[in-house]
DNA sequence: AAGTCGGGGAA
DNA sequence: TTCCCAGACTT
């Protein structure tokens, strides 16, 4: 006998639910504005991971009013240590958004919830059920790897199909149920007992309901997508130092990390023919900089991004003669300062701790000459 | 439709 | 060490 999931399936859910329920202090009270920032800071951050940045974020940001006043680099500089950056601009962009269409306040749509930036239909659903008790499911990467194994279907998690599979599943089963309960509830059962690896099917509250168990398959699903081969870089980038000033460069159309400050660079792709000039040509250019500007080279460290296996090979000058200055706008003279705070995503302030180890090697060279 | 964007836990 | 995750946004 296996049943497939219904509506009962979700209440022996919620009883268990009730009885693990983990305290986190998001959940205290279920403020519309608490709730948008850690779901989203949630989607891709683990919670024990979470927590303390997350309470450092509300202790400067505590409503939608002090985040909309905030400049972006604040907001960037206070969710440090979470990764995925753009979420952060997201976060202030939807509370101006916020302030300026919704008088302040998060709406109570599903579809109103959607047009703040940084909402998407996980986000909506989280907001609309936890702290408006709209029947709307959530649909995360536990919900699709639960409802995977239990009705065995034959997908990955990452197939464009299985949101909507999900989603009309489970709206059909949530009439009189409280939906922010039970949305949590499927969401903490991914974590706790059908998680990734290892799954503890052996206490799993909703066993019965599994045909993936019911078939001992359950560590066949979901279905594992092929994957991609990886690309490999060397990135060669240049401190440029001059009377504590630092050169960054904000350059959008820059290859990794669009739209944040940097430093100058140049990037080659040792396996791919792929790259606008060859190595031979990219080494002469290196070399010319190293020789011209007497670069130090700093050690080497690696990095990755998405399928890119990525090495950096940092350099400091210590000089203000940079030529490329005159012929770009988008370099830029700033303070260590500004440094510390601009240089946010984790290769940056990698390369820039590294930097700040080695600046005895400055004071040193400036006096020799 | 495919690519971007970290940091941490598991293999 | 290497692999892999996962939602909103961008292109």
């Amino acid at each position: 006998m296996n049943k497939s999931i219904s509506k009962h399936t979700l209440e022996k859910l919620l009883q268990w639910f009730l009885q693990v329920r983990e305290d986190y202090f998001f959940r205290k009270q279920r403020n519309p504005y608490r709730v948008w920032v850690s779901e989203v800071v949630l989607q891709q951050t683990r919670i024990q991971a979470a927590l303390e940045p997350l309470e450092r974020f509300f202790s400067h940001f505590p409503d939608v009013k002090s985040l909309a006043d905030a400049t972006e680099e604040k907001v960037v500089y206070e969710f440090r240590g979470l990764g995925y950056y753009s979420r952060a601009r997201n976060l202030r962009k939807g509370a101006i958004y916020i302030t300026q269409f919704f008088d302040g306040k998060l709406p109570e749509s599903y579809d109103k919830l959607l047009q703040i930036p940084s909402i998407g239909p996980y986000t909506a659903a989280a907001i609309a059920s936890i702290c408006f008790e709209l029947p709307y499911p959530v649909c995360d990467g536990n919900v699709k790897r639960i409802l995977l194994r239990a009705n065995k279907w034959s997908l990955t998690t990452r197939d464009p199909n299985v949101d909507s599979k999900c989603i009309s599943q489970l709206k059909k089963l949530y009439k009189g149920l409280p939906a922010g309960n039970v949305n949590e509830a499927i969401m903490e059962l991914g974590q706790k007992i059908c998680t990734r690896t290892k799954p503890k099917c052996t206490i799993c509250p909703i066993q019965d309901s599994c045909k993936a168990f019911a078939q001992g398959v359950v560590n066949k699903y979901p279905l594992i997508p092929k994957k991609k081969p990886k690309v490999d870089v060397n990135w060669h980038l240049f401190i440029v130092v001059h009377n504590n000033k630092v050169l960054l460069q904000k350059w959008n159309n820059f290859y990794f990390l669009k739209k944040q400050k940097s430093f100058p660079s140049i990037l080659d792709f040792p396996t791919t023919k792929k790259q606008e000039c060859s190595w031979e040509t990219k080494k002469r250019q290196i070399n010319k900089f190293i020789k011209k500007y007497s670069a130090k080279p700093l050690p080497s460290l690696k990095h990755s991004i998405t399928k890119h296996r990525i090495v950096i090979f940092p350099y400091i000058i210590f000089s203000s003669c940079w030529e490329e200055v005159k012929n770009s706008n988008s370099l830029v003279w700033v303070s260590e300062q500004q440094a510390e705070k601009q240089l946010v995503s984790s290769a940056l302030s990698k390369i820039w701790k590294l930097y700040q180890q080695s600046e005895i090697l400055e004071s040193s060279h400036d006096k020799n000459t």
